[in-house]
DNA sequence: GCCGTTTTCGGCCCGACTGTTTTCAGTCG
């Protein structure tokens, strides 16, 4: 069974405590099914003995989980289930319907689903319910429409989206200062909601504001400090206001993750403070809280960049100065991963090559699709040698960047590359992928992409795991043998940075690091304005603790020539 | 059910907004 199915039982699990009432037992299979989410490897090839080591497992949920893995089910769950058969993850999902609320639901009027939540409030039954009222009915119908289609949207997505409501709220004359927090600032690859903050000396002003702004589609609630908002595309968007004093206290918490809060806060406690977003507490004189540096040295910790504040372990290794030196965001000079016009991409050579010159890149490959793609257009032979030409003459053009010559072949079924030996020698870099027989055993597609690695003239393999996110999952791979070829060989292993793919995503990263793995960030850009994707490669690789000297396109183009050794 | 430089037993984060139960429970982040 794969991690997410099993983290996904856990989370359910913890809902079934949650309407019995149970107390903490939910908050520790929810953590366990965090953790799940977080492993880099399937969890279905460890025995109990390794799963007590992971965080937030112990002998109980160890003994579930081993279950699973061995006979695909668990009694304890299915037994609650069949006392409780209620589609709890779509029910919840409902703004404003929490556990109580299914509880009630499903006591008094069998409730089990959106379909029959929606059937009971179109007959106006429940507002007749402990509690409720016409006006809560109302509310979830209209909610009941945004559930069906809720989920979380690409950081590609909602990045730019975000700043450009930081930018239009900046541009007020009361606003002093304005932050993304939440899981875009951490940049994770999907994303809930949008959260932003504000000082101001007027909060009643922008706070009405907010609530009109075009992008509003509906508002969920308004109060003085907080009011949220459902924008167009049904993204939900927080808005809140905070006294200068308490910015960095506030840019904390609602940068999360949660568990780094509750982690925080059960720090102050034992230090006899109390942190909240309000500011770093001692009885009631504020000692820390301006800014977020201020309250991490209060705690004697190191800063955590917000890409990595994720875990309990997390802060445990902030306290322990043991947090990498993460790569900054203008630290590559280059890109080794693009398409032009002379297959699927919608710019020239030239134009992609001014453009990246406009982003302060050294150094640029074109890396055209080969012909074991089913695309239009495609380089052969014949076209491979008129392009490398026609590189050398923009090359020479060109002032102040350099176009290496590039291909991604393509690796077929069973491992063979789409071009000769011969014809790659020449090229300056070769990225080496897999697009198709996803479904191959794991065996076999472990075997096709390390024999890729195999070959001399391979420098790059790009979107190593296949995965686009809601899409389609990674394709089984062994990777502890894919990273260890990648030493082996000298291959690099691509940080892929559309945002869909994102590939390698950010816990493989930390794996292959720790076994010595260099990797390289590309944009696999099909327009030059694409080029900029690079950010989210980077929010990436920082996600999975890489440093700078983990990377090889911060190099020069000298030392970068000098890693592909032909 | 998990966890441990205050604990192997006794804890388990903190605050805003909504709607309605005139003092609070439920939900959310």
């Amino acid at each position: 069974m794969k991690n997410m199915e099993i983290a996904q039982i856990m989370e359910e699990i913890a809902d079934l405590l949650e309407i019995k009432e149970i107390p903490f037992k939910p908050i520790a299979y929810r953590r366990a099914a965090e953790t799940l989410k977080s492993l880099s490897e399937p969890v279905d090839g460890l025995n109990q003995k390794q799963l007590i080591k992971l965080p937030g497992i112990s002998k109980n949920i160890a003994k579930k989980i081993d279950e699973l893995n061995k006979t695909g089910h668990l009694i304890y769950f299915e037994e609650m289930k069949k006392d409780c058969p209620i589609e709890f993850e779509s029910l919840l999902s409902v703004e404003g319907v929490g556990p109580k609320t299914v509880k009630l639901l499903y006591q008094s009027l069998d409730i089990k689903n959106l379909d029959e939540l929606e059937e009971q409030a179109k007959h106006h039954r429940i507002r007749r319910l402990k509690g409720m009222s016409e006006k809560k009915e109302a509310n979830i119908l209209e909610n009941i429409k945004y559930a069906r289609k809720t989920g979380r949207k690409l950081l590609g997505q909602m990045l730019p989206l975000a700043n450009e409501i930081k930018n239009d709220l900046k541009k007020l004359d009361k606003v002093a200062d304005v932050e993304v927090a939440g899981s875009i600032r951490r940049r994770k690859e999907t994303i809930g909601d949008i959260d932003i903050l504000v000082i101001t000396d007027d909060p009643q002003e922008i706070m009405e504001y907010f609530i009109n702004m075009d992008k509003v589609d509906r508002v969920i609630a308004r109060g003085p400090t907080k009011s949220t908002v459902r924008l167009r595309g049904n993204i939900s968007c927080d808005l809140r206001e905070v006294p200068s004093e308490s910015f960095g206290s506030a840019l904390l918490y609602f940068t999360g993750s949660k568990e780094v809060n509750v982690e925080l806060r059960k720090i102050a406690i034992k230090n006899g403070w109390k942190l909240s977003e309000y500011g770093l507490f001692k009885g009631d004189e504020i000692i820390a809280g301006q800014t977020e540096e201020e309250i991490f040295r209060k705690y004697r910790m190191e800063y955590m960049e917000p890409e990595i504040r994720e875990t309990k372990e997390d802060v445990e290794k902030a306290i322990h100065d043991r947090l990498p030196n993460l790569i900054g965001y203008s630290d590559l000079k280059g890109d080794l991963q693009m398409h032009t016009k002379w297959s699927d991409g919608k710019d020239t050579i030239k134009d992609i090559a001014n453009y990246a010159m406009g982003l302060n890149h050294e150094y640029i490959a074109i890396t055209d699709h080969t012909s074991g793609l089913p695309l239009k257009d495609v380089m052969d032979e014949e076209k491979i040698k008129i392009q490398m030409k026609e590189i050398d003459k923009i090359n020479e053009e060109i002032e102040g960047i350099t176009i290496l010559k590039g291909l991604e072949v393509n690796i077929d079924s069973h491992g063979k590359l789409d071009v000769k030996d011969n014809v790659l020698k020449d090229l300056d870099v070769v990225v080496a992928s897999v697009h198709s027989g996803f479904r191959q055993s794991k065996d076999q597609l472990t075997n096709r992409i390390i024999s890729a690695m195999e070959n001399e003239y391979v420098n790059i393999i790009a979107h190593p795991t296949g995965r686009k996110i809601q899409q389609r999952d990674e394709y089984d791979l062994d990777l502890p043998r894919i990273f260890e070829t990648s030493v082996e060989t000298d291959t690099f292993l691509e940080v892929n940075s559309q945002p869909v793919r994102l590939d390698l995503r950010d816990v493989h990263i930390k794996k292959a690091i720790k076994y010595g793995c260099k990797l390289v960030i590309n944009t696999d850009a099909h327009t030059k304005e694409h080029l900029r994707d690079l950010e989210y490669g980077i929010a990436t690789a920082r996600r999975g603790w890489s440093e700078k000297s983990d990377i090889i396109n911060t190099s020069t183009l000298k030392e970068l020539l000098g890693f592909f050794n032909h």
